[in-house]
DNA sequence: CGTCATTTTGAGGTATTTCAACGAAGGTGG
DNA sequence: CCACCTTCGTTGAAATACCTCAAAATGACG
């Protein structure tokens, strides 16, 4: 999607609020970090901090006290929870720029674990809260950023009700792709979950998504460097197949 | 979810956009009907026009220009968006208070059509505006909304993640009975749609759901009042059910 | 009360899951 | 730096569950 065009929300002192309205009404596109003031970039740095995590440790666990958001920088992070059944779910794969750490009744819901070496900007709800007191077009960013999360959850939806193991793993990667927007070249996608969180959040066996890549590859639609970085070789064929629900 | 205990959001004229940021990082619960102060609600009732709808009537559809959004009044109302290949995939089933009618880019990007004969509110953009303008309080409800579709979203994830039908379908009919809260007996639960909208919903073939609903009868766990009332006769056993995950 | 759409039930085909074993990769310690 | 070990990924075969096609039964509606 282009990112929309948007007047900068702080020309008008007045047009927080309202101009937020009309966008969420009208579901505008575009990533808070993209429609940030510098100003309100600065703003936001002065009260982060960085914190840095190595592969495998946790931003947070779920049920912790909730005192921080995060905001991705550099690596990819993922959340979820613990079902009793001991399996775990995925709940959302983080790349730099996106938003986690949003909590329920002051406790995290999950938990958000590096799959990288990872660092993230922390910022405690008690600098951001009154930050956001003071400028409601900053706060509107940060709603813009939760229409982000129904918009992800919804593609999931569609996604999870194709019943074909292939065409959910190419909605994946097509959804990853467009999600790395880091130049370079478009097609080549890096894949840093494990093939089990990978199953876990298209909604399959392990089993069945290897089979499923096997399948793409063999077919010459992509082709792996390594485990973690995929090459899209034949996009329009794998765009078709993610496309034809 | 017990409502949030929460201060009026017009105590102090300027806490509504900062209250909301609270609200939203802590992700309170709470329906916007619920919040709403009495002349919230008259102001909305005064721009507000009812519409009656008879079964299978569409209060907009697909791509049409979007210039109202609309609150369940009575009755039941899906929104669902036809695919390329014909078939339709439901995005949601709406009952009373539930907010619909959100537009992208100004179109709406799928069609609501009556379940049953049904009213609700419509609420012209070109009055609503105005009035967020003026009540960041009033905005934020609607925000709070907004949130509420996340987790409705969140929650089918958690379904369609199921592999089995009769796990789904335990899910969809609790999501459902927790959602009809009209008194009564909280057992007895209207279902609106027809059996293919819920196989739409919950990603199987009709006649899986058919044959999971008569397994549920037959196990003793629901029973029918006709085919649009279903009694749930063991509470405990259908929620650990659609809790096992 | 009859017609039509919806729902249920049945049987066969197909895709995914599961169980199991093998192979590859990554991390650790010697 | 290599060897070992553990984790992760691939592949195979059998079992299961769902899907599709088809026909009968139920219920809705005029």
């Amino acid at each position: 999607m282009p990112p929309a065009a948007a007047a900068p929300p702080e020309a008008d002192p007045h047009a927080g609020p309202a101009i937020a309205a009309r966008r969420f009404l009208a579901k505008e596109e575009g990533l808070a970090a993209q429609l940030l003031t510098p100003r309100q970039r600065q703003q936001l740095l002065d009260i982060a901090t960085i914190v840095k995590l190595g592969k495998g440790q946790f931003f947070y666990r779920e049920g912790q006290e909730a005192k921080a958001i995060f905001i991705g920088r550099t690596g990819a992070v993922k959340t979820y929870r613990e079902l009793p059944s001991g399996t775990k779910r995925i709940k959302s794969f983080l790349l730099p720029r996106d938003l986690f750490g949003l909590a329920e009744a002051g406790h995290y819901v999950n938990s958000a674990r590096a799959l990288t070496p990872a660092s993230c900007y922390r910022i405690e709800l008690e600098d951001l809260i009154p930050l956001l007191q003071r400028d409601a077009a900053l706060e509107f960013q940060f709603l813009i950023k939760l229409t982000h999360e129904i918009r992800e959850s919804q593609r999931r939806v569609i996604m999870l009700a194709r019943k074909d193991a292939i065409g959910r793993l190419a909605m994946f990667l097509i959804m990853l792709r467009d999600r790395h927007v880091e130049s370079k070249s478009r097609d080549v996608v890096p894949l840093p979950m494990s093939r089990s969180d990978i199953a876990d959040y298209v909604g399959h066996s392990l089993e069945t998504v290897s089979r499923a890549t096997t399948r793409l590859v063999k077919q010459g639609l992509i082709a792996f460097n390594g485990r973690h970085q995929v090459r899209i070789l034949d996009t329009i064929k794998l765009e078709r197949i993610a496309a034809s629900v």
